[in-house]
RNA sequence: CGCGGAGUGGAGGAAAGGUACCUCGGGAGGCUCAUAACCUCCAGAAGCCGGUUCGAUUCCGGCCUCCGCAACCA
């Protein structure tokens, strides 16, 4: 039986568009799981929409449509992103609406009560009558809303029911011990080791249904929902069939996680806690994204700088957007976009590098060999351990390096002039390029499959490609 | 001392205890298979101050500057 693989995205929050983060967070996953699926394993990917929870009950009242409408055209825009980015067609998209994850949500949710780690508690909240909001320390400047200076805050007091996060730290803490490649990159898993030893506080995991009715009910108290963050997190179990289908579930957990950085804690701690709480085992691996800052600065809406994935796609396609987010973004570091750099890159890379070795290698070798050359195609060593450590970088980084090694190759070794003058080894020159061409396309594949495949069937069919790969802009 | 990250040629990035690499840009030359693409060569760099060391840009400490995060914010 082939191997299973099991990997996910984090559920992006439909309050506002997909941003070029979700962007990265999912071709990154694509990579990796187009890549599994390349060594013949059976692999389940994951992505979908989180839907629930007070900002968008808020934005479907601003629009004056019921949450469920405004979560129906919100989630077709992601699912939409995710068709325009090329991701593998078998991805599962999952949406927190689902009637299946509600019941699976429920279920977790009684498997932690059962389990002692749910109970009721009352908590003070400061409330802003100005905002008609509550408001949390953080929010707070000098102890009053920014919004409403000098306007005393409220304080009210709610019933809640409370996950004792605090009971699991020790097993946490065990937990990033024993397994030191739990989390990459390894400062993260020592940022959230601080943190989990420095103390856990039971955290709030329901709302009052009369404030915000927008959420699962908590099975067994019709006055409360269930909060969105412990209910989105159950979306990892409900995709692979848990608890309904458990030998499906057994068959691909536990999960390989992404996730941004500002994530981290509720990916690898909160949900690590809520999934020790219902008896599960923890996730296999939780990788860091860093964040992509838009000329220097964070992207936010009020800044007018959020990049859009579907407008980089619209100028520049899909490919192009999948290796600058793979090439030119760290690993796990924030990295600066701006538009001067993303048309350099593609000028240079794509369309004088990549592009124009194929119509190079394509136009000798359509004219001077009668076909090219079967070979089965095998990709070397160092990409494959690359790949297998999810070192995206280095591994394209290879890729291109190859691709100016075969620049120079051709330069320094005229196979077009010493076709002329020595048929023979201007052959020999030609066969392996065209060999070296079919390794690029196949190295390619994960990461830009349009172009891999282009690439491939140019070198089977020994074509000259009448468009070029990418046109210069 | 809340936690963490970063300061490398004109720009953006990478690596490494001992000739600092890549891309873009600048300069010079070459080639003609190619998308005015490609190849070769040249100029140009490590915030500041200490320490460890035969030797540090790399390790350690301090300072300065920048940037995240600070939990019920999804």
């Amino acid at each position: 039986m082939a191997k299973s693989f099991y990997i996910t995205t984090t559920l992006p929050y439909i309050n506002n568009e997909p941003h070029v983060g979700f962007a990265l967070e999912v071709v990154r996953a694509d990579i990796i799981a187009r890549y599994h699926l390349s060594l013949g394993e059976d692999v389940f990917f994951n992505t979908g929409t989180d839907e629930h929870g007070l900002k968008i009950l808020q934005k479907a009242t601003e629009q004056n449509i019921s949450p469920q409408e405004y979560a129906d055209k919100k989630s077709k825009i992601f699912s939409d992103l995710i068709e325009k980015l090329d991701i593998w067609p078998e991805i599962n998209f999952i949406r927190t609406t689902d009637k299946k994850h509600i019941k699976a949500a429920q279920h977790f949710w009684k498997i932690c009560k059962d389990n002692g780690y749910i109970y009721k508690k009352k908590y003070k909240a400061k409330y802003c009558i100005g905002c008609e909001l509550e408001k949390t320390d953080s929010e707070l400047i000098a102890g009053e809303c920014p919004l409403h200076p000098g306007q005393q805050l409220e304080i009210i007091e709610e019933e809640n029911y409370f996950f004792r996060f605090s009971s699991f730290q020790d097993k946490l803490l065990e937990l990033y011990k024993k397994n030191p490649e739990f989390i990459l990159p390894d400062y993260r898993l020592k940022e959230i080791y601080n943190f989990v030893s420095s103390g856990l506080s039971d955290f709030s995991i329901s709302r009052l249904k009369d404030k915000m009715p927008w959420g699962i009910e908590v099975p067994g108290d019709k006055k409360q929902v269930i909060y969105v963050w412990f209910d989105a997190l159950v979306n990892y179990l409900t995709a692979i069939g848990w608890p309904e289908d458990m030998e499906k579930f057994k068959k691909y957990w536990p999960v390989i996680q992404y996730c941004g950085k500002d994530n981290l804690r509720q990916q690898s701690a909160m949900w690590q806690a809520m999934l020790l709480a219902a008896g599960l085992s923890n996730s296999k691996k939780i990788i860091i994204n860093g964040f992509i800052t838009a000329d220097g600065k964070k992207m936010s809406k009020s800044l007018g700088n959020v990049i859009s994935p579907f407008t980089l796609i619209d100028e520049y396609g899909t490919d192009a957007l999948r290796y600058y987010l793979t090439r030119h973004i760290n690993l796990f570091d924030d990295s600066d976009y701006s538009d001067a750099r993303f048309k350099e890159i593609y000028n240079a890379h794509l369309a004088n590098g990549l592009g124009n070795l194929v119509s190079r290698i394509m136009k000798l070798s359509s004219q001077y060999l009668n076909q090219t050359p079967f070979y089965e195609i095998n990709c070397p060593e160092e990409y494959h351990n690359f790949m297998n450590n999810y070192n995206l970088n280095e591994a394209i980084n290879f890729i291109w390096q190859k691709i100016g090694s075969m620049d120079e190759t051709i330069s320094v070794r005229k196979p077009f002039e010493l076709i002329k003058i020595s048929p023979a080894e201007g052959e020999k020159i030609l066969i392996d390029l065209v060999k070296d061409l079919a390794i690029i396309g196949k190295m390619l594949e994960p990461f830009m499959p349009k172009t891999a495949s282009r690439i491939i069937s140019l070198v089977r069919e020994n074509k000259f490609p009448e468009q070029p790969l990418f046109l210069r802009k």
